[in-house]
Parts: C-alpha cells; structure tokens; sequence
DNA sequence: TCTTGACTGAGACTCTGTCCATCGTAGGAT
DNA sequence: ATCCTACGATGGACAGAGTCTCAGTCAAGA
C-alpha cells in the first residue's frame, strides 16, 4: 500500500495532498471503513478536504485495483485495503462488524456451465453471515 | 407463492388491496425487482398506492420469510420472491441483471473453525459476478 | 517561471429508505 | 346488514449515502 502513490503517479495521477492523506487513513486501518469514516480521519489530518473528493479518491482507488468496494448490509459501501490477498468476509448480523476470512476451497468450480447461463463469470464473493462472540 | 395471501390471513393479517397487489406483482416476476420497482408495478394496478406502503409490504413479506432481500450492488435493495428454495445469485457485473445459479457445494464447510474467529455463522451466501450475454 | 488541464470544494441534487400524524377500512361484533 | 375500532394506508417530511456541477486552484511538464 505504501507504494500506493507511486502507482498512481505511474498512471499519470496528480499527487495532491489530499490523496496523500485518503491513501494513508487506508494504509494505517484495515477495519473495512465506510466513505464516511474515512472523510472522518481525512479531515482530522486535512481539515478542507471535501466529501466529493473523498469518494472520488475512493472511487479512482477501486477502479485501480488498489482497494475493494464491500456492501454487506445495503446500507454505506466499506472499503477495504487488503486488495492484494485474496479473502472474503464474516459479517455479524448484529453490529455490522467485518472480518476478513479465507476459506478453503474455490466457489468459482461449483459453479458448473450449466448454471452459467452463458455469463462470463469472474469472481465469486461469499459473505458469511452469523454473531461475533461479542453479540451472540 | 399463490397462497401468500392465505399464510398472511392465518397470522392474523388484514388482507387489503394494497398487500393483495403487491404479491400479486411479485409472485408474477421473477427479476429480483427493487422496492422502487415494486412500486411502479404496483401502481399500474392500484394508482393511489404508496411508497411508504409497498415498503412495510416488503418488510412484512421479508419477515414472513415469504420474499428474500438481496442487495449486491450497495445501491437499491432487490426482492427475490423464490423464497423456498435454497440458491445463489449470479449478478452481471455491466447491468445489473440478477440470476437465481445452483451451486454444487457448501460454502459454509469450506470455512474451517480457526477461521471463524468465534462467530456463530449460520449462512453463507455466494454472489457470483460477470457479464451476462447481452453485455459481454 | 508559465501554462494548462486535471483536481478540489461547496453545496445542490438524486435516490433509497424511514417516520409520523392523520385518515380509511377490513373484518369481527351485534 | 350495519356498526366499531384497531390495524393498515397515505403522503409529506426527513435522513443517509452518494453523485454532479462548475468555478477556482495548483501539480507538474515545458
């Protein structure tokens, strides 16, 4: 992640600092923040930065591949900084709280071609859904 | 899905137009409709309709377990009337087109107990993404 | 240093969903 | 068949999340 800005600027990105600080608040917490959060912490260090730029930022980072969108509960997206391992999510039914976990196995092969319906399928996301030991 | 309205009358529930509509256009689509949608449908039927009504209907409906919530994309929720029986959704990636898919498999046994963190998990839930033949 | 166009800020706007006070009516009671 | 009343419907206000617009700014190449 720390490298973050530099592939940015090889795709020919303008380093300004508010990127700078979206890229950190990501870089320094991996606990699946909302948009919102995140404007949070940005302005804690860069107290002008806008929303819109905010989500822009977000957005420009998703699209790079360097972090994922995660809707668990269709309420706010959660962006995740853990790009680069692939995982996928424990959800608490209860307190919203997101873990990353990694089962075995590959949901893509039980997918067989006769349930693909001639879609070109390329991910398979599986959220787990239960009480974390704080809630049950 | 026919006799919703009879599972709804024997838990005591008043069968008016509005709920009788609403069911009506669910049971007829099968496409994952939003709320909004439902709405729409709705209103071709009963014109005075409300939005604040087709919502409790839902959330009713969802309740009963009659009707299951699905938001893949973080935007609208969408309501899946294929209830009773158990199944995976395969979203295009471009569209948003939803398919009810039938994965082999268990994901819930592919996630061993070091990797559950003490959750009591009680679901999995598989979103497989791609583009559908229209879009690819 | 200058120039330029990509980026930012501020706020209005859209979309989705919820809440609330008030009105209407389904269905049991008579 | 008619009446009653609690439950459900209405519609408008409200809230949260995200998008859009456009004027103004500034990073980085010339």
């Amino acid at each position: 992640m720390s490298d973050l800005l530099e592939r940015l600027r090889a795709r020919g990105w303008r380093m300004t600092s508010q990127r700078r600080v979206v890229a950190q608040v990501l870089d320094g917490d991996h606990t699946h923040l909302t948009a919102d959060e995140v404007h949070a912490r940005s302005a804690r260090l860069l107290p002008e930065i806008s929303r819109a730029t905010v989500y822009n930022t977000l957005g420009e980072l998703v699209s790079l591949g360097e972090v994922i969108e995660v809707s668990t509960d269709g309420r706010a997206k959660r962006y995740d900084p853990n790009a680069h391992h692939p995982h996928q999510h424990l959800v608490c039914a209860s307190c919203g709280m997101i873990r990353d976990v990694h089962p075995t196995g590959d949901p893509l092969a039980d997918l067989p071609a006769q349930e693909r319906f001639g879609f070109t399928v390329s991910e398979a996301e599986v959220t787990y859904r239960g009480l974390c030991p704080a809630c049950a």
